[in-house]
DNA sequence: CCACAGTGTTGCGACAGACGCAACACTGTC
DNA sequence: GACAGTGTTGCGTCTGTCGCAACACTGTGG
């Protein structure tokens, strides 16, 4: 077994282990050995190499044939592909976001939420784009990026103090790591409809973004325009933040949201806290056929309750929670940050 | 085990049940339940649900709470962002991918080679898409796609004789499955520089494609433009392709390719033949700065040779080329075709 | 309201597969 | 040519994986 027992998380160890090699691989190492991924998962090399081997045949990862080391595979993005092409919102925002990028200058992203990230489904270059900014499948906090902050502003009150329960990592000196401070930051974002970032989630990098709500007010997701910070200024953010919340809002109201006189606060979201399903949920559009028909209506509450419609708690889902001991490798962490655009 | 007992391939059995089970996700079916892929990959459903469990822990699937089927999840997204933020070649093209959607009107794709099918690694939307054509990590067929007929066609004698060996799959009435008639069909693009497919791999869908060669004359990738064949009617088709096969010309010059006065046909690639290597690789170009200083000079030659850079042969790769008995269930096989666009 | 058929989950014991050890083949450097 | 490092592979041990059986839950029809 491994140099350090992991106790056991209820899943499948060998497949538990390829994953955690898959999650290795970032933006700034694109390209690792069988001896450092050995190292880093306290694993014996000849174990690392056969899981390699294994994932080489499935398309998953690529072995440089005269360094011997290995790379991300493009069977990666093809499935992605596919789980991409199961949000409805994508095609159904993809003509706002062209319009934003050229209205605003500006890259422009559509995200969800994915756990404790949002996730960049859809994006629109800058039609001057200074660096790559972002990518499709790109994981930012939900603290201190203006695709994340909406998500987690207007996202159910235990949600939101779970996530802030833990240290919020810092990203740059302007990364706000105070749950108090980030609790008037909520407020504020409640109030504006809008989020800004400048310089919280990565150096020189502004962005505003707005939520994109359904027909019964549920935040799905949010619409960012960003660019560099030295050609977004506190005058130029606004007005592309004007720009943002526009968008944002005529997306919600094309889904059936109809805004009230006064903001309300997230209430009874369909399925998980967490996970914005792929699959669009409309009670006047469904009349319309826009969207396919839904499931059973969503009940408040916990994972997996029972009756109303909720599967009971799954062992290897109540892993989730699962505090690991000192010395214990992380195996399903996602990593976020660590991955800089480019210049 | 499994009712059909498979001859062990070498990899780990657990890990290639995992990628199997992904990969059965496909556009026609984004949603499976657990019963369901038992039955189909032959095995116990709690195998079947044990696996996705650990899958699911990892956020490379997702289970909707109230029916209990799984989704493809998002992780796979942020592991194929990395995996396509290799490819140097898409910062490098994109401005030329921009202009040519823009001057064709059609949707434009980057496609690069992935064992036995072509892979759009970048893709720029037709300012008017009549639906979704292709989408980034969309895997398809080298004899009858417009983006895979060049790979194939400017590739090693041996390797196009070995990929014409076996049958051709066919996906409309109109794709040429016999290999003499696909061989004249190679003869053609290598004169024209360039290959049209007309609804071939997907009904009512026309399309161009060029190869880009990078300094050598190697053909490493493809550009294409596709559009619906309402709109690209014979002239229209010609006008499209001689601009694909500028914009592939004029890329290729920018990657340090001389074309000779005579058409050649590859000789002594990089690597193993059937995988382009997301990392440039340059002679004159290397001074410039553009691309990153490529390994030691590659040698042609098979897979995994020794002494001169090439690692020996591994039995897992060997049984790549294994010939499942009958009633095996393919586990690795890559899909294609099965994934119509959507109107 | 109940019976039934279907779904996905879980405890448990058997054993087949995964694992680490040791040795090997290969490569780059000095 | 020696050496240090890489990744691979044969082999025996044992533990993690697997399938069975039972369970909990859900939707449907009477």
């Amino acid at each position: 077994m491994s140099a350090v027992p992991t106790p056991r998380s209820g899943g499948i160890q060998s497949v538990e282990r390829a994953v955690a090699v898959l999650k290795l691989f970032g933006e700034a190492e694109p390209e690792l050995g069988v001896t450092e991924l050995a190292r880093r998962l306290r694993l014996h090399k000849s174990t690392i190499s056969r899981l390699m081997a294994t994932l080489e045949a499935g398309g998953f990862v690529q072995q440089d044939p005269r360094s011997g080391r290995y790379r991300l595979g493009l069977q990666l993005a093809t499935l992605a592909g596919r789980a991409l092409n199961q949000y409805e919102l994508r095609d159904v925002a993809r003509g706002a976001l062209v319009t934003l990028a050229q209205a605003t200058g500006e890259t422009c992203n559509l995200a969800v939420r994915d756990g404790d990230a949002a996730v960049n489904i859809d994006q629109v270059l800058s039609p001057n784009p200074v660096k790559h900014l972002g990518w499709i499948g790109r994981r930012l906090p939900l603290h201190c990026s203006a695709a994340g902050k909406p998500l987690l502003a207007f996202a159910l009150h235990t949600d939101i103090e779970r996530v802030l329960s833990v240290p919020l990592a810092s990203y740059t000196p302007r990364t706000v790591t105070d749950p108090s401070a980030m609790w008037r930051e909520i407020q504020r974002i409640r109030v504006d409809g809008v989020a800004l970032a400048v310089e919280e989630f990565e150096p020189e990098l502004t962005a505003a973004g707005a939520p994109v709500r359904d027909y019964r007010g549920e935040v799905i997701a949010t619409v960012s325009a960003s660019g560099p910070s030295f050609r977004l200024n506190s005058d130029r953010l606004l007005e592309v933040a004007a720009h943002v919340r526009a968008t944002a809002d005529h997306l919600s109201a094309g889904l059936g949201y109809r805004a009230p006189t006064i903001p309300v606060i997230s209430v009874a979201p369909f399925g998980v806290p967490g996970h914005a399903s792929p699959v669009l949920r409309s009670g006047e559009l469904e009349t319309t056929g826009v969207n396919k028909a839904p499931k059973r209506p969503g009940t408040p509450g916990n994972d997996r309750q029972t009756l109303t419609g909720r599967r009971a708690p799954r062992d290897a889902r109540a892993s989730r929670a699962h505090v690991p001991p000192a010395g214990h490798i992380a195996r399903f962490e996602g990593d976020l940050g660590e991955e800089r655009s480019r210049w």
